[in-house]
DNA sequence: TGGAAAAATGCAATCGATTGTATTTCGCGC
DNA sequence: GCGCGAAATACAATCGATTGCATTTTTCCA
């Protein structure tokens, strides 16, 4: 059997032009229904897939959306997180569904320009970034020049970026007043602020505060986003507090996670001794002892809202940021 | 400023031709020192980048690596899994440093046709399968025809294509063992032997067993490998069994994970009823309460050894299977 | 049956870079 | 100043598919 590559195998085969049997392969109307069956009876006997880089340097498109997860806060933490995995594979649906190819990219911002190498390598139609990170700057400037970008995060009046998330301020805001109606007076706060949507859950944990008239009583301890590096500044942080906070809230279930470890550690009971709350609402809090209460994002919509906008962008449309409802989810740990 | 997007335009600028500038850019020897520099300059000067799709026409290859999930045994598995993630953390770095991107593709087999189609579609220099699922067949057949193809997975005496795992047989009986050794004599194991790592670690265990004398003595759950899932199985089992198992395999850390909530739901200590072992070895096992105990095997090696045959094979060279040692790491749930 | 409109197909330019070969330019010795 | 070899650069084919336009074939009606 001749070995058919190209196009131009299967036109000689069919002896037809090369032109009729692009046409053909793509169910074009303009090819009689006979040829066109012909062609593509042909085609799948031989196995043939036209080559598809020809096909994108000539139309102009590489089919395929890139995904970035910029690590800029902090240098040690991994894509193994489970949230931007969780992320990713409900992006990876949904992508897949509207026919892209994922390109999976890991970049540790180390200048201003990380974004630009990618944008200009030319490999992707559209762009997804997980996380702000603490480079809000590099986004808005990129965003300004290259429409095809959304990005997970939080919103802030005035940005550039096309983003999705939830309402940050809101959410923290919800978590620490839940922890003060369950009695808690001093509050701890877990999490980075650098980053921008850690920084928004914190404000929202401060108004709460401020309305209960405790504006001092909240401790912000800037732990890592990674489990095996919180751990151990969360030990610390128990082992030198004087006075223990009765309810933790953390910025992410991760950071939770290994709370609920250093206080178990420490002898405390949850929620006996100490209330802990958690952020994102991962399918992981269910598997916690005892089940961790958290701040639910909706992800799966999420997930759905960034492409859907992306495509749209694609198309040369402009699109709003989007802010979602966080949503409390209260289980045994709070 | 004049829009620069092609090495033409570049060439104009320059007063060359595009041959001139492609080898400058590339920086070949055969161009003058002096122009070579003039056109680098010129060209980060605006900020140029060749189109990577010309070239990745011309030069024939991808410069990117697919990697696939293929979901066989069973639907609702999801890409979320930590396995996955943490594995794919690991490629997307070890495959950023050989400068090659990575395709992502979550794949549920529907019929033997699904890896021949990314296979033929031409997007990807060379392709990683992480797991073998239930999909040997499947997998030897194309690896037949297909050379850059490497999986994560189990090694079978006779198998085509080439992988890279642990010994999953002396990993269950390291693991059975172990508990054999805590005082355990009723063993359960918990996992679906239909995927091929699976069943050889299950057939490790009545190894194990059986050197014990005990080969009566273990129980097999065939519970579902995703966390959500796992859990209604495992307490349904321990609801209904009537001697309870002293030390329970899980064939993964998910799976451990699942079953240490699902005994403390039943009022059950852990180790003090129930000894518990996972495997994989993953960051979450020492989240958990209490610490987890498990058969870990090295995920970085496995990357880097996978990314480097892949690599091998592209290059045209042939590579053997490997098969690395897996480790015992007793923690506290043993 | 002639002929115009419609349908089907062929032709050739094009996407943007790479690269083998042809050609020009340069340096240098006589 | 000429000629020669080497160095530098230009030219043009090529990768494989898509697509506007030209051309051929078919259809159908008078």
């Amino acid at each position: 059997m001749v070995k058919v590559r190209t196009i131009k195998d299967i036109a000689e085969l069919a002896g037809v032009s090369t032109g009729t049997v692009s046409r053909a392969l793509a169910g074009s109307e303009l090819i009689s229904k006979k040829t066109r069956e012909k062609i593509q009876a042909l085609a799948d006997e031989h196995g043939f897939r036209p080559n598809i880089m020809a096909r994108n340097l000539r139309i102009q498109r590489t089919g395929a959306i890139g995904v970035l997860i910029p690590l800029g806060h902090e240098t040690g933490q991994h894509i193994s997180d489970p949230f931007f995995i969780t992320m990713l594979g409900l992006l990876a649906d949904a992508l897949t569904e509207k026919g892209y190819d994922l390109v999976l990219s890991r970049v540790i911002p180390t200048d201003g320009n990380w974004l630009d190498r990618f944008v200009d390598s030319g490999r992707v139609d559209g762009l997804i970034v997980i996380g702000q990170s603490d480079q809000v700057a590099t986004l808005d400037r990129v965003a300004a020049r290259y429409r095809p970008l959304v990005v997970w995060g939080g919103y802030t009046e005035g940005q550039v970026h096309c983003s999705v998330g939830s309402d940050n301020r809101k959410g923290g805001y919800i978590a620490a007043k839940h922890l003060l109606e369950r009695g808690c007076s001093r509050l701890a706060f877990f999490g980075d602020p650098k980053a921008l949507e850690i920084g928004q859950r914190l404000e929202g944990c401060r108004d709460a505060m401020a309305d209960a008239g405790l504006s001092d009583r909240l401790t912000v301890l800037p732990a890592h986003l990674v489990a095996e590096a919180a751990h151990p500044d969360i030990a610390r942080f128990l082992g030198s507090v004087s006075e223990r906070p009765q309810g933790i809230v953390a910025a992410s279930d991760v950071i939770a996670m290994s709370a609920l470890r250093a206080l178990s550690e420490f002898g405390l009971a949850v929620p006996g001794d100490v209330h802990v709350i958690g952020y994102d609402g991962l399918a992981i809090c269910e598997q916690t002892v005892p089940r961790l209460s958290t701040v639910s994002q909706d992800l799966t919509q999420g997930a759905h809202h960034m492409v859907d906008m992306l495509l749209r962008r694609i198309a040369g449309e402009d699109t709003q940021s989007v802010v979602m409802e966080p949503q409390l989810i209260v289980r045994m740990s709070s």
